[in-house]
DNA sequence: CTGAAAGCGCTAACAC
DNA sequence: GTGTTAGCGCTTTCAG
């Protein structure tokens, strides 16, 4: 059976390939084709259920209609909600989006950077990792469009949406210092990533509020690819050096934190307050319920996608760096 | 600046594009080049930072490397897994997958379908909607290769991949029988998608075999579009009528089922006892933990691909319908 | 060992 | 109003 194409579609309603184009594209009016011929051709492709091959159609206009999207981990709770709003955004938009889990990793992170530009997307929103620094820079100066969201570096300029870490994390302890708790132990990932760092300071700016003095031992970090065992060795050694609280600056963090405590046997907040960032639907269901930082995701996303369509339409436009307000979700954890 | 493209490579190594196109795909010394054009062409390659053109490559050889996958909601915490691992698998075997959510709805489901096949993926894994057999049927029509996942339709024979559902459902109830309860209520969706009739079926099974006979108003069923709000009448309905316990059939009704306990001010275990579908990680740390039925979401996202690249290797192979083990995850929720 | 040339399916400038 | 034609960038047959 020969394959349904233009060519096919063209040849049976007895026009060129051009007029077919024209009326399957709905330029026909404009191109002020007859109506007959229109009515002829639309009448052969519903007929054979024709749809025109994206490939061959992108290749030749050289637009795909495809963003990508790089997040750390398309599993967790807060990136699948991030990217299932980014689809949304996109949809809306007339884009469809491909995305990968970087696992927190720079080498598949770079690497998948590379196989969405060989797939022709027209433009990137990222959550880079600790060293994605270079190939951000890359792509700056390929002059290719992206829009980082989640995190940035601070020493390069470059279009970003996310929430204000400095005040989310101000804002959590300050909750906790008013119930008056004052030693707040502090999980993090390493600060070398900004977003870590601005969330450290904003812990250090509040307790410094509260006239409580810093302790660097009440500021952990840990690895992406071991969490768990290291959040919960700091997490105990923390407990004999007597927090009374403690701050999680992930949901992974969280999670972890909280299974830790679990097998502690520890009450909150009777033992120790808790606090975590990113809030989860479950929390809510929690005994107690875990208190939280809940971002924006549906505006970020949909953030994100307009200042990367503006940016694919105005590669000239000053840069951008947009901050959303997160939401302090006070539960009994604290 | 002139376009990085395979014409270019060649010209400036002074050969042509065959001889380039070998090079660089691998074939050197298979069509036995000499090594110093080996070397050349590679090198300009380098230089140049040279990546083919995915889609002029995959319009010529007719292979995207991608899979279609359409899941109900990739923002879930079950789907969400799902396709990380239906991801992984898929990248191991040399292919990359775009992800659609149906939202349950069929209209959804039959424009990713067509958006999908119009990208040119290779072959489609499904889950399919309430009433997605007609397209099903259409792509067995076609000899299109898929394969379906979480969900089948018992009137038509399809490669399939999943759990054996009835047996899952039995053995809950019967942990939940074993322990005493004897007016145990469920919330499922419609059973007129057969996965979840066979958990209906499986469920009486067990009343049956504890000669306790199964009562229809016991027996509640939601729509997608308004799980919370559903579920909480059937739920608040059903303790009137003093059920002992709960079996929810999906992570999301359990979700909406547990937010109305804790409205309703229903102690779990106590005044009822809760069992759910598909496990989630934060179960285990909610009190009680709430016991669950969980899916090898793993092995179910690498058979499914496997199934799905045979089929593409050997469409005439016969069908498949796998169902592997869950596991049940009994937690102090009864 | 290497190159010429056809063609995947589509769009769009240009011609009539 | 409609058709001719030249590519988009790549692979691959066939010729030498």
């Amino acid at each position: 059976m020969r394959k349904v194409s233009l060519a096919l579609i063209a040849e049976e309603a007895g026009v060129s390939k051009t007029t077919a184009s024209f009326v399957l594209n709905g330029q026909g009016l404009q191109k002020r084709i007859s109506a007959k011929v229109i009515e002829r051709v639309e009448q052969v492709a519903r007929k054979y259920n024709y749809k025109p091959n994206r490939l061959a159609r992108s290749l030749r206009t050289g637009a795909t209609n495809f963003l990508g999207l790089i997040v750390v981990d398309i599993a967790s709770y807060y990136y699948s909600r991030l990217s299932r709003a980014i689809e949304n955004s996109a949809a809306n938009r007339g884009y469809r989006v491909m995305v990968c889990s970087s696992d927190e990793k720079d080498s598949l992170f770079n690497e998948w950077v590379d196989e969405l530009l060989e797939n022709k997307v027209e433009g990137l929103i990222i959550t880079p990792t600790m060293h994605a620094k270079d190939k951000i820079i890359e792509l700056q100066k390929a002059n290719y469009p992206f829009v980082l969201i989640d995190r940035y570096f601070p020493e390069i300029e470059t279009d970003f949406v996310g929430i204000d870490n400095f005040a989310a994390s101000f804002q959590a302890t300050k909750a906790m210092l008013d119930k008056g708790y004052r030693r707040i132990g502090v999980v993090s990932f390493s600060p070398s990533l900004e977003i870590f760092g601005l969330r450290i300071k904003g812990y250090i700016q509040a307790l410094q509020t509260y006239q409580v003095s810093p302790d660097d031992a009440l500021i952990r970090v840990v690895e992406y690819d071991n969490i768990q065992q290291q959040a919960q060795n700091h997490i105990i050694d923390m407990l004999q050096m007597g927090v009374d609280a403690l701050l999680f600056f992930s949901a992974r963090i969280g999670l972890a934190g909280l299974k830790c405590l679990q097998e502690q046997g520890v009450k909150i907040p009777e033992d120790v307050a808790v606090f975590s960032f990113d809030d989860n639907e479950l929390f809510s269901l929690m005994t107690p319920g875990i208190s939280a930082i809940a971002q924006p995701l549906e505006d970020i996303g949909s953030k994100a996608v307009d200042l990367l369509l503006s940016r694919l339409y105005n590669s000239q436009k000053p840069i951008e760096r947009i901050t959303l307000p997160s939401r302090l979700v006070v539960r009994n954890s604290m």
